[in-house]
DNA sequence: CATAAATGGTTAAACGTTTAACTAAGTTAA
DNA sequence: TTAACTTAGTTAAACGTTTAACCATTTATG
């Protein structure tokens, strides 16, 4: 039999087809007996109303957009694919569909949204990681329930879930303090990004609690874009300025793993030598040496807390701004030694 | 205003909602003129059909259902992502959503299938992966048009998009050879799964072309996973049967780097005193010391040619069984050497 | 000039749900 | 006994499209 519609229940249980959208909706008008009746034909048939017509009647589509630029997408850490991941997971709890879309970093106020947006496709929306503000503008006019994660959208009333990147700041600097450093660097890129600039606060503030005095040829936050070569060439900066550094904290792994490799490159034994610690805990499966240590970013989680606030958002349970930082946790590996 | 309907935009273009969907459809009957005026409404009002709407009249959802085990969506090589991202970009140019959903690697009769295929709200299925038999049998039922990407079912009717992992083993193994390696050992894991199975066959017929014998003892197919561990206990037992093993073809990246570790911590240096190679390429960033010589496989252009294959699929101009084979690339690094 | 064919558009049914408004029958209360 | 409720269901409109069938003009044809 091709697809059974409401119509075949009814006709299965000798019931309007209204009686039978009532029961599918729990409403107390109907009886057990007439329920059990109609639930039995549902049964028969493996009945399951159709998406389409629900979302036309509802006028909602069931579904979450979650956009994300390209350029994070395409990275290969895991980090923003196991945010995803999260948010996956609990679009189940909540019958929700994710679809995914990238959209260009640069985008141009004459480029075209996502279809899903301009179809009314979505009744919510993810947005992960730092997107261009001319698209978060353009968007603003469909007045679609958003939910930011690892970005801080310049606009004060966002919903936004971040790790909590001041903490970790303090948290990585602390690590290397207690293992009795002094000499200790801050290496940093896309310094505006409202994680990295709290990372940095922390890192500060860690310092300024040991009464370590901040010194800014110890600070190298030039680079605009956290990656792996990035790291190198901040390291190179660095320790060309600087002979007597004895630890490095990175805003992040992909930094880590440029500085890393500069540092060996220079002959600088990691983590005799030298100590370093990164940020987000992306690297796969120990692979890289001495295994890196780090502060854990709760990826998945981080996902999963969008997708409940989104949720509440859509049942109108929540308000219009919210800021919620998920703990972050130090992850001590082979990369930072006792001084 | 609130979303714009088909008949707002009819009205302002003085004609019948027939006509606006007529121009919409591109209709011939429409004449040059009619269509502008419809259009300048289309645009004044920014109007983008309703996709449940269509999805209810038409009878297809616009959708393709994206499914793969759990095991391998947390994978933290950017495999399947790969994949996953390729489809999501040909879906791009086909107008397709793409929904993802995770299937319990242990599927049993009892579970249930994805939400999206009860509910009917995907057109096609794109199946990553090695799924159990179970749902794949569970899933003919609904009759949905299916696209396999790096697995073969058994059922000998399926579209499939493969890499060549024939090929692959043959030239991994004959790289080896021309380096002047002689006892080139074998690791493999689930040696069940098609594309495993290929690449060992690869290795044999290589060997075998060469002129050197195939040797039981230098081959590892004991393991029923392709996991970084299982390729330290392969590596193991190996080198401890076997002591003059010059170079070590692994069926996959993440087995290389289980023996590469179980190589360092037994003194064995890599590549003067062991070549090895792996396959896959999907080890971040040269991330890994020394960085590993491999086979890559197209991943992206696996998705993409599975998402056309798809859309072909759909529109009826391709017959039910098919297999294609995509072109795979030696990639030289450090980890083989000359011997 | 009468008729056939082409052109350009409209009408109305259909897709599969949801739900407000209604109805019919049974129950309660004064 | 009768009016007022309650209960259990049905009717019908609505959601926003698509498209076959239809109609009215205009143009071509013999």
């Amino acid at each position: 039999m091709t697809n059974p519609t409401i119509k075949d229940v009814a006709k299965k249980a000798k019931v309007s087809i209204a009686t039978v959208s009532l029961v599918i909706h729990n409403h107390k008008r109907i009886p057990q007996k007439t329920k059990a009746k109609v639930l039995a034909a549902i049964d028969a048939f493996n009945y399951y109303p159709s998406h389409s017509a629900r979302g036309l009647v509802n006028r909602k589509s069931g579904n979450i957009g979650f956009v994300l630029t390209e350029d994070h997408f395409l990275r290969t850490e895991p980090f923003y694919t196991q945010i995803f991941i999260g948010t996956e997971f609990e679009a189940h709890a909540n019958e929700f569909y994710v679809l995914l879309t990238t959209i260009n970093p640069n985008f141009r106020s004459s480029d075209k949204l996502p279809r899903f947006i301009l179809e009314r496709n979505v009744d919510g929306l993810i947005i992960a990681g730092k997107v261009p503000l001319l698209f978060i503008k353009k968007i603003n006019k469909f007045n679609i329930p958003t939910v930011f994660i690892d970005y801080l959208p310049p606009a004060k009333n966002s919903i936004t879930v971040l790790p909590d990147s001041f903490k970790g700041g303090e948290l990585a600097t602390n690590h290397l303090i207690q293992y009795g450093h002094k000499e200790i660097a801050f290496i940093g890129g896309d310094i505006e990004h409202p994680s990295i600039i709290e990372r940095f606060n922390g890192y500060k503030k860690a310092l300024k609690d040991a009464g370590i005095k901040i010194d800014e040829r110890m600070i190298d936050i030039e680079e605009s874009y956290p990656g792996k070569s990035n790291g190198f060439s901040a390291a190179e900066r660095l320790i060309n300025k600087n002979k007597n550094i004895t630890a490095i904290f990175t805003c992040n792994d992909a930094m880590a793993i440029g500085a890393m490799q500069y540092l060996k490159d220079r002959g600088i034994k990691i983590p005799d030598d030298c100590s370093i610690i990164g940020f987000d805990d992306v690297v796969s499966d120990n692979v890289i040496e001495p295994e890196l240590s780090t502060i854990r970013i709760p990826k998945m989680e981080m996902g999963v807390e969008a997708m409940k606030l989104m949720a509440d958002l859509l049942k109108k349970n929540l308000k219009e701004s919210k800021k919620v930082l998920l703990p972050i946790e130090l992850i001590t590996r082979e990369s930072t030694i006792r001084i």
